[in-house]
RNA sequence: GGGCGGUUAGCUCAGCCGGUUAGAGCGCCUGCCUUACAAGCAGGAGGUCGCAGGUUCGAGCCCUGCACUGCCCA
């Protein structure tokens, strides 16, 4: 623990993380302080009957290829703080880290490393690209784990995955083959979406849709035998024309009933098609009568298969036309559509040309348009019920949502969930890469049957023929990262892990991958978990087979103008560079702060410089209180160090300042706890945040400065008493706050302890929380022996009440331009004699706060124009009066009438009969009081408008003619 | 086209079960270098809660419509 300890002398002044993050992130995973051992059923069963348990968290793997963006931090930071928390809450805490091996993604970047070479993956062939991958994954795939070390989660490095690692590799084989034996995984020609850059198939979740502006072009088909007479088709890919088998109308269009059954001439081939009916057409759009190419276009394949048509393939894996394209053969599929048009307007076949919208589908990766494609792939049926019996897999998957075994919040998204759920089509699952699990299965060359295998066959299951080549398609990557809470535990072996750690807890992500992988992961997951036993051997119910027990979705990190981060932009923040700039703590705050359900984040710098100044002003409080622990020890005083480490215990005849922040550190505690709970991070923050600044720093700290006298002929036991109190609460208040910033709060906690804590972090520490206090010290009489107890609430109203006449008197002293450093004369009056007058006992804090020498509580009401009305109590100064007197008027008139306006608005209600029958008593009472304080607080603004009326007339400050 | 959000102070956002006079940070104005902190302290100004109806004793919150805006799906 190099460079720990530090002691308040040292401390610089100024709060700089630059100076300890690196060294504390270090620290952490040097020392390993957050890996997880597996329990034994003694451990785990110790860890249940003290109230706790196990809490596990999967981080969602970024991809090797990735960087950390402001989305991962967000993530990150949510994630480290409800682990940090439930960690010191005393549960068995387990975050996993890992990476993806992101198919595409990856195998892109080492392809494009290749073509600065001047090569492409195909001259390296197929095993020494997977090798130059590996390659590639060994120098760069941990950059995004090492800034997320930087960053300080507290993830357990010695779990480290990767999703090609060898034992979740087995994994993702057996549940190929698994679901391939219970006839879920089929293969098949289908039209499937195919990226012509990537030159792959891709999901329908990977195609984002954009609205374009675009054309709809009419084509007149000639009717065979028929000179002069067309049935005119639109469409707004005129080039998939030359695929055309067909041209469809609607079995009851009038228009279309002579020509049904008849031939019509393709032009620009020497094709004819026939005009068939089919219900799927629909009269209104276009000209009624559509093409029908059932190679390019998902509809057309269902009504080309409805009706025993071929499918022509007109187009390559590139999306240039081919050899069933004739003379436009070898044309990109827009210089294609060009020639097309030119084409068929020279022969005049071309009709109304229109303007169009329509929403074109886009790669979500490389942004191409993609190409409808009829190719040959691999799918799971995810409606499909297996041969074994039973729901299907989209089934279970609803139902886990649907009866509450998979919490989603904000609650909203469940519907989404439910929704996708309920509308969703089968997966293509395979693609055509190099880089990703193989997929397991082996062609026949003498019999074309295909063998699905655990392990490498040499010859066909079917005919045994050693004429068998494997399948050269790769699986999605999410096939794979679906697998993983499963996977990460060991399943298909039975273990230890998978007993204890499965399912997980949480899952913390966002949006854009609900369907990806949390859609796929609760599939899978019941899926295959569903047949593990539990621990005791008996079997998994659904509501144990879930992959997760909550899901919490988090908004989108936006810039500061609301604004996606893209590339493109220009607009992205890069986490690491502001962490530079501000400090990680301060960062992590930002994102904490704002990280309300369901709300994006709109990223602003200056909030990150409001929590810098945060972190500086904790610094400083410490640098104070360590200040004062040298004087104290000069004047040999020692605070115990083995009273740290709970809730401070204060007695009932302690100072009132140290009463009242034992007591607000409890309510503060049980708020973030609360908040916590619910995923209500922004709350969570900003209660510590106002704690610790409202409270500790502006109140606590100033008052306490009064009893840390260590001189000579001082109270010693007092002062002692104090700083006791003020280094306990201290301590409290950093375990309270390290979730949120870790490197600040482990850095002075190891200083409150000068260099011999009793723990290796913070971290390691019990959360603070309500009540705990008063048990651990018997003997004395504690305030907080229980929680919310009258003293602690007397306490909090006593505070409140020196609070308010404080404020009272700055205001006034302000308002009279009473020079800061003044001491002056104060008069305290409540006509209802509340125990605000009680407050005058505390005349040394009055002293030091409002800078009043002398104080009494007058038997009269006060007044004269040094009076400042509240609502229960009135203060007066004795000061000459300095009033600028235009201004004091403005101040009062406005004042009258906010206060006109509540008296009218209470007075509506108090009137109304049927608010005072069925308001509950509660609301009336108090709205009678308010009304009540209200009159009073006009009737001193009256009087004080006069006043100042009759200055002005008498002369006072009537200007001279 | 269908669905889901959002619209509250100059800016970014809170506002939980409908309940008394709607909050915070930043920014702004004023005064202070009060030996923890000027990345600070003290005080202040600033809001018809998008618009129009409705329900209710009572609406920022519930309902209906509209406007603007964002997202998801087709």
């Amino acid at each position: 623990m190099e460079n720990a300890e530090g002691r308040g002398r040292e401390l610089p002044k100024a709060y700089d993380p630059a100076a300890i993050e690196d060294r504390w992130a270090e620290y952490w995973v040097r020392e390993r302080l957050f890996e997880v051992k597996t329990p034994d059923e003694a451990a785990l069963a110790g860890l249940r009957s003290e109230g706790h348990d196990v809490f596990t968290i999967l981080l969602p793997p970024p991809n090797v290829t990735g960087r950390l963006h402001m989305g991962h931090m967000l993530n990150q930071t949510e994630m480290d703080i409800l682990t940090r928390w439930r960690r010191m809450r005393g549960d068995l805490a387990l975050w996993l880290p890992g990476t993806d091996h992101a198919g595409i993604a990856t195998q892109m970047m080492v392809e494009r490393q290749l073509a600065e070479e001047g090569k492409t993956r195909q001259d390296l062939g197929r095993e020494a690209f997977v090798e130059r991958v590996w390659e590639w994954r060994r120098h760069y795939g941990g950059a995004i784990l090492d800034q997320m070390k930087r960053l300080g989660a507290s993830v357990d490095w010695s779990r480290e995955y990767f999703t090609m690692d060898e034992h979740l590799s087995v994994a993702v084989r057996e549940a190929f083959v698994r679901l391939y034996e219970q006839g879920l995984i089929y293969r098949g020609a289908y039209i499937v979406n195919w990226c012509p850059r990537c030159q792959t198939a891709i999901s329908d979740l990977e195609v984002t849709h954009e609205e374009q502006q675009g054309k709809l072009w009419e084509i007149r088909y000639p009717v065979v035998g028929a000179d002069g007479e067309f049935v005119t088709v639109a469409t707004t890919r005129p080039e998939t024309m030359l695929g055309d088998v067909a041209v469809a109308v609607h079995p009851l269009d009038e228009r279309y009933q002579k020509y049904l059954g008849k031939k019509l001439r393709l032009p620009l081939t020497d094709r004819e098609i026939p005009v068939i009916a089919d219900e799927w057409v629909k009269s209104d759009f276009g000209t009624g009568a559509v093409k029908v190419t059932p190679a390019h276009d998902p509809n057309d394949f269902e009504i080309g298969k409805r009706h025993g048509m071929p499918a022509i393939d007109v187009m390559d894996e590139t999306a240039h036309m081919n050899a069933e394209a004739g003379i436009y053969a070898g044309l990109d599929r827009y210089a294609a559509r060009k020639r097309v048009l030119e084409d068929l307007e020279a022969q005049g076949l071309l009709g109304t040309v229109r303007e169009h919208v329509n929403a074109i589908g886009k790669c979500d990766r490389c942004k191409t348009v993609v190409e409808p494609r009829l190719s040959t792939q691999w799918f799971v049926a995810v409606n499909k019920e297996p041969k074994t019996g039973g729901a299907s897999m989209a089934e279970l998957a609803r139902r886990a949502v649907r009866d509450g075994h998979i919490r989603i919040t904000p609650e909203q998204y469940s519907k989404v969930y439910l929704e996708w759920m309920d509308n969703i089509y089968d997966w293509c699952i395979s693609r055509q890469l190099w880089w990703g699990h193989r997929i397991p299965a082996w062609h026949c060359g003498t019999c074309k049957q295909i063998t699905v295998a655990r392990e490498d066959p040499d010859k066909c299951a079917h005919c045994g023929s050693v004429e068998i080549r494997q399948e050269t398609d790769v699986l999605d990557t999410w096939f794979s990262s679906g697998l993983l809470p499963v996977s990460v535990f060991g399943w298909p072996q039975p273990a230890r892990d998978f007993d204890v750690f499965y399912p997980t807890q949480l899952l913390v992500t966002g949006f854009d991958i609900l369907f990806f992988w949390v859609a796929r992961m609760i599939m899978l997951g019941c899926w295959f978990s569903k047949d593990v036993p539990l621990e005791d051997g008996s079997k998994r119910e659904a509501k144990d087979a879930v992959p997760f027990r909550e899901v919490y979705i988090h908004a989108l990190v936006r810039d500061a103008e609301r604004q996606k981060m893209s590339k493109t932009k220009g607009n992205v923040i890069d986490p690491i560079e502001i962490v530079k700039r501000y400090g990680t703590d301060a960062v992590r705050f930002t994102l904490a702060s704002m990280a309300s359900p369901g709300t994006d984040i709109a990223f602003s710098e200056a909030r990150t410089e409001g929590y810098r100044a945060f972190a500086n002003k904790i610094w400083n409080a410490a640098r104070f209180i360590f200040m004062n622990v040298e004087k104290a020890r000069e004047a040999g005083i020692e605070v115990d160090r083995a009273v740290l480490g709970g809730m401070p215990p204060v007695a009932r005849d302690a100072p009132i300042e140290a009463r009242w922040i034992v007591a607000r550190l409890n309510s503060q505690a049980a708020e973030v706890n609360g908040a916590l709970g619910e995923y209500r991070f922004h709350e969570a923050a900003n209660t510590v945040y106002q704690f610790f600044w409202g409270d500790f720093c502006d109140w606590y700290l100033e008052i306490v400065k009064l009893r840390l006298d260590f001189s000579k002929g001082a109270d010693k036991a007092a002062a002692k008493a104090a700083l006791t109190t003020l280094v306990q609460t201290f301590e409290a208040a950093l375990r309270l706050l390290s979730p949120f910033m870790p490197f600040l709060t482990e850095e002075l906690w190891h200083a409150v302890y000068e260099g011999e804590p009793p723990a290796k972090s913070i971290a390691l520490t019990p959360y603070p929380v309500t009540g705990l206090g008063g048990q651990q010290h018997s003997g004395a009489k504690l305030l907080y022996s229980h929680v919310g107890g009258h003293a602690v609430a007397w306490t909090l109203t006593e505070m409140e009440n020196l609070q308010r006449v404080v404020t009272a008197i700055r205001r006034l002293r302000k308002e009279r331009s009473v020079p800061e450093k003044e001491q002056i004369r104060a008069h305290l009056y409540s006509a209802t004699q509340s125990p605000v007058v009680g407050i005058v006992k505390h005349r040394e804090i009055l002293g030091s706060l409002a800078r009043v020498s002398w104080i009494d509580v007058s038997a009269t009401p006060l007044s004269g124009p040094n009076v400042r009305a509240e609502p229960d109590f009135d203060v007066a100064i004795d000061y000459e009066p300095v009033i600028d007197m235009a201004a004091e008027r403005e101040r009062l008139t406005k004042e009258m009438a906010r206060l006109e306006k509540a008296a009218a608005s209470a007075e509506k209600q108090l009137g109304n009969p049927a608010f005072l029958g069925k308001a509950p008593a509660q609301i009336v009472e108090g709205l009678k009081k308010q009304a009540a304080e209200t009159r009073m607080l006009m009737e001193k603004t009256r009087q004080a408008l006069e006043y100042l009326g009759s200055q002005v007339s008498s002369g006072a400050e009537a200007p001279n003619y």
